[in-house]
RNA sequence: GGGCGAUUAGCUCAGUUGGUUAGAGCGUCUGACUUACAUUCAGAAGGCCAGGGGUUCAACUCCUCUAUCGCCCACCA
């Protein structure tokens, strides 16, 4: 069976093999049991539209690694699955595929493309899953939601009615972000705003009684003056005070407008004069209102200008743009045009530029639903890490703006509101019936002429109930009990507004408790060069690629040591590498300790055997060190600091466990306790190193000897306090000091390996002597000595040459040296800067303020160092001398 | 306009509450087929910790200002 191991460790098929396997157990299953503790996570539902990205595995594999650990540290651990229907997105690639038919979906009918989105996503929904299972993801796929299916679909519908009826929801005419090409609404954080290089033309609006006369506005949208129905200015602009009143004919409509005055207007930009379009700007649609004003809607749903827009009705709105301006300038009404920056709100969806579109819609109502939610998170029921998101997440909640959650398309929960046109007849006002379900007949006036609101619900709207409408709420049942609220959750900056304010309130209205104690937001995964990855950049560096060439593992890994704690993350190719070489180490470390394990000597408990005897300093180094790493390990992951767990798990296996003690033990492996302690060690990193490398670390355990259960079953280590041992660390680093520094010499001077060599070691203290002696026989092995010796007297003869270690003076033969002159030169420098530190040492240990405050192991240390480096000054001076 | 983050080795980044000699990976250079691993092993070079000022016995770490880059927010016509 060892023989079977092969040198390389290959992922590929052994990830494939475990994913089946524990799935087929049910091993990531979690059934509600009072009495024990649960830890939960809801994953953000990616969208069925998703294909797995960088940021979906950094997400997922942090999340992966908490559902792992704590479940090892003897949680109830729930990982809850699911998809978001991601409205606009879904509907959007259903209508691509469409177009390709040279089809739209007003051609199928709502009811028939509908159920083409379903068909669609039947098909290719799962696409995400079965990616994030690549990525090992342990989530509880027997619970796996969708935001549409029903259950959930009627969460959705009793948010909609609890809150109407709290009269948290309401409806009205207001200006709201348009996409033109989605032809729906937005909301404001479904606009992005980029900035943008564009225009700002002056325009001149002649006076009705002088036409002669003109007020100039600025703009950076001109067609839109086709529905201007005023031109604001400045009070106390006295530039315009006595124009105030006055008309003017706006040009191209010839529509007789007012100037009125207003505080709102910026006297220093522009001209001053501020031409009003209600219709089309929520600062004009701000002035309309409280004037007056007529608002004239000049453009279509597409984008297209409307009849309101006389001669230019038809054109695209840019096209209307140039239009509108050829005219105005024939007319020699355009100014001027100046370079101006700006920033433009885009569809987060398709990225067309939005219109700010004066439309009926569906809003909630914000302000209530902050209060609560902004109290949790000040009195720190609710915790951000970074901790610095806290100030973000209050600063938008404490300006907060209603949400506008209707949206004009097809696919998405349909909005519970139905009106009785017998009763709208009579007062369009009336027959406004709002219900989960469709009702018969209308409740004042029975008749069943009841048609329902065409919109559909913003898909934040059902994503903000997932922590408990996933557990089918508001039906109250054991599982939404004991899951809820969830434990920690998982997510990007980005997302912050979108989702995780939104569940922080809807948890609060709904449940009347937090959706989740910990909110640790990760940071935004980068290309090289900084910038986002997207596929139109073509910088997309695909997980799915990392995995085929380099594991699960390996892009685990790797990616996790690169984060930290809420840092973006820049990442090439290259730096899965470092996963991969990891992945190999642990392979073949296992497979050197499995090569020269008898049988007899894996499964015995350590800390029973360890009663029985004393260990030699080397096994006893080796536990001190795993426990010492157990601890740290548990602490990083307890503070959400997973690049410093996995870094640290690095470096202890490979730079401590295989540089430092397999090779120290090599000559003492048949030895039954250093094979006790060998196995144990590693049978118990493989735990730790589990949440981080799921598939590897299965692999090894099922091949340790008797081992039958699953790893991710297995009780995390205790900590064993007793076995961390500072002295032995400390003898140990001796130890290693020793040897390295022998190493040194060697490749410094160029001997050869090959080349006997004898060193003698002299020891400022006996203490000391007495503690390096057992450990000769190490020294001999790793650092390649024929002889050692000790000597009373280091002071290096004229063919030797010899290094100051700290209370030690290593002596070799000379013969090897190359170059002499160049070893006094570097001597001498060595010397210089001692010297210098002692100088200022020196001064810092006669300063009587850092006597009183410091504490006094940091002065112990200060002074030991002080004696210490005027030995070695002195030492260097005599081997400085031997050189000669 | 407001807020946040970054600035540490050639590159990409760590550095948790101030306290021994500021670390890692990659890259470079030197040496090694040492029977677990060349996806390896042993070593080396390389840092006024962005800059100024301050607090402190002690600052990469705390405060302040400046510069550069990046992100987010805002009703900049």
């Amino acid at each position: 069976m060892i023989e079977e191991l092969s040198k390389q460790y290959n992922p590929g098929e052994t990830e494939e093999k475990w994913y089946k396997i524990w799935e087929q157990n049910n091993l990531f299953a979690a059934k509600a049991s009072p009495g024990k503790e649960a830890y939960c996570i809801v994953i953000p539902p990616p969208n069925v539209t998703g294909i797995l990205h960088m940021g979906h595995a950094l997400n997922n594999t942090i999340q992966d690694i908490l559902i792992r650990y704590k479940r090892m540290r003897g949680f109830n651990s729930l990982w809850m699955p699911g998809t978001d229907h991601a409205g606009i997105a879904t509907q959007n690639v259903v209508e691509r595929s469409l177009a390709k038919e040279g089809l739209k979906r007003q051609d199928l009918g709502r009811e028939k493309f509908i159920s083409k989105v379903w068909d669609w996503k039947e098909r290719n929904g799962a696409t995400i899953i079965t990616q994030l299972k690549k990525l090992g993801a342990a989530c509880d796929w027997s619970r796996t939601r969708f935001t549409m299916d029903q259950a959930y679909s009627e969460s959705v519908a009793e948010a909609f009615v609890r809150l109407f009826n709290k009269k948290l929801i309401y409806q009205g005419f207001y200006i709201i972000n348009w996409c033109p090409r989605c032809q729906t609404a937005l909301s404001d954080e479904e606009a992005t705003h980029v900035e943008m290089k564009g225009s700002l033309y002056y325009l001149k609006y002649p006076l009705k009684d002088t036409p002669h006369e003109f007020i100039c506005v600025a703009t950076t949208r001109p067609e839109t003056m086709l529905g201007d129905t005023a031109v604001a200015v400045n009070p106390n602009d006295k530039r315009y005070r006595e124009h105030i009143g006055k008309t003017l004919i706006l040009p191209l409509v010839n529509r007789q407008i007012k100037i009125i005055a207003d505080n709102l207007v910026d006297m220093q930009f522009g001209t001053g004069a501020v031409k009003v379009t209600p219709a089309h700007d929520l600062n004009d649609y701000r002035l309309g209102r409280k004037h007056g004003l007529e608002f004239i809607n000049i453009m279509s749903p597409d984008g297209t200008m409307n009849s309101s827009a006389g001669k230019f009705s038809g054109l695209d709105r840019f096209k209307a743009r140039e239009a509108v301006l050829g005219e105005l300038k024939a007319a020699a009404l355009l100014e001027k045009i100046q370079e101006h920056k700006l920033s433009v709100g885009h569809c987060y969806r398709c990225h067309t530029i939005v219109e700010p579109y004066l439309s009926k819609q569906w809003f909630v109502k914000m302000k209530p639903l902050a209060k609560p939610a902004i109290a949790a998170v000040k009195k720190n029921k609710i915790k951000f890490y970074p901790q610095r998101w806290t100030k973000v997440y209050l600063n938008w909640m404490e300006n907060i703006q209603d949400w506008c959650i209707s949206r004009q398309i097809w696919w998405g929960h349909r909005i519970p509101v139905y009106y009785c046109r017998n009763c709208q007849s009579q007062n369009p006002a009336k027959g406004i019936i709002v219900s989960k379900t469709r009702p018969e007949k209308c409740p004042k006036c029975s008749s069943t002429d009841i048609i329902q609101e065409e919109d559909v619900l913003d898909t934040w709207f059902s994503s903000w109930l997932w922590p408990f409408a996933t557990f089918y709420w508001p039906k109250e049942n054991a599982d939404l009990k004991y899951f809820y609220p969830t434990s920690t959750l998982v997510t990007a900056p980005e997302i912050i507004f979108f989702w995780v304010a939104r569940m922080i309130m809807a948890g609060l209205e709904f449940k009347k408790k937090i959706p989740f104690k910990d909110v640790y937001i990760h940071g935004t995964v980068r290309d090289i060069e900084g910038k986002k990855m997207s596929k139109s950049l073509g910088n997309v560096i695909d997980p799915l690629e990392v995995i085929a060439e380099y594991g699960s593992d390996a892009l685990r890994f790797s990616l996790i040591s690169i984060t930290a704690q809420g840092q973006d993350v820049y990442l090439s190719k290259e730096r899965f590498e470092q996963g991969r070489n990891f992945a190999n180490k642990i392979w073949n470390a296992s497979r050197f300790i499995l090569m020269n394990l008898e049988a007899e000597n894996s499964n015995v408990d350590l800390c029973a055997y360890l009663k029985k005897g004393r260990l030699d300093i080397v096994n006893r180094w080796i536990l001190s060190r795993f426990y010492s790493t157990l601890r740290k390990t548990e602490e990083d992951l307890d503070a959400y600091r997973f690049n410093e767990a996995a870094n640290n798990l690095y470096s202890f296996f490979w730079h401590e466990f295989c540089d430092w003690y397999l090779e120290l033990i090599k000559p003492q492996i048949g030895q039954k306790t250093t094979q006790i302690v060998m196995y144990n060690v590693l049978e118990k990193y493989l735990k730790l190193v589990h949440p981080f490398m799921p598939f590897i670390s299965e692999e090894i355990w099922k091949r340790l000897p008797g081992t039958k259960d699953s790893i991710l079953q297995q009780a995390w280590v205790r900590t064993q306090a007793d076995l961390i041992n500072r002295e032995d660390e400390k003898q140990m680093q001796e130890l290693f000091d020793i040897i390295n520094c022998i190493r040194n010499m060697r490749a410094e001077m160029e001997v050869s390996v090959n080349s006997h060599v004898e060193i003698r070691l002299t020891f400022a203290d006996k203490y000391m002597e007495k503690t390096v002696q057992p450990l000769f026989e190490h020294i001999k092995n790793l650092a390649k000595v024929d002889k050692l010796s000790i000597s009373e007297s280091y002071l290096p003869q004229a063919n030797e040459f010899a290094c100051v270690l700290k209370n030690m003076h290593i002596v070799m033969p000379l013969s090897g040296i190359v170059n002499v002159a160049e070893q006094i030169k570097k001597n001498q420098a060595k010397i210089d800067k001692i010297k210098s530190e002692i100088k200022n040492k020196e001064a810092m240990l006669a300063n009587r303020n850092f006597l009183a405050r410091a504490p006094k192991d940091v002065v112990d240390a200060e002074k030991n160092k002080l004696t210490y480096m005027h030995e070695q000054a002195i030492k260097l001076e005599e081997i400085k001398n031997g050189l000669r």
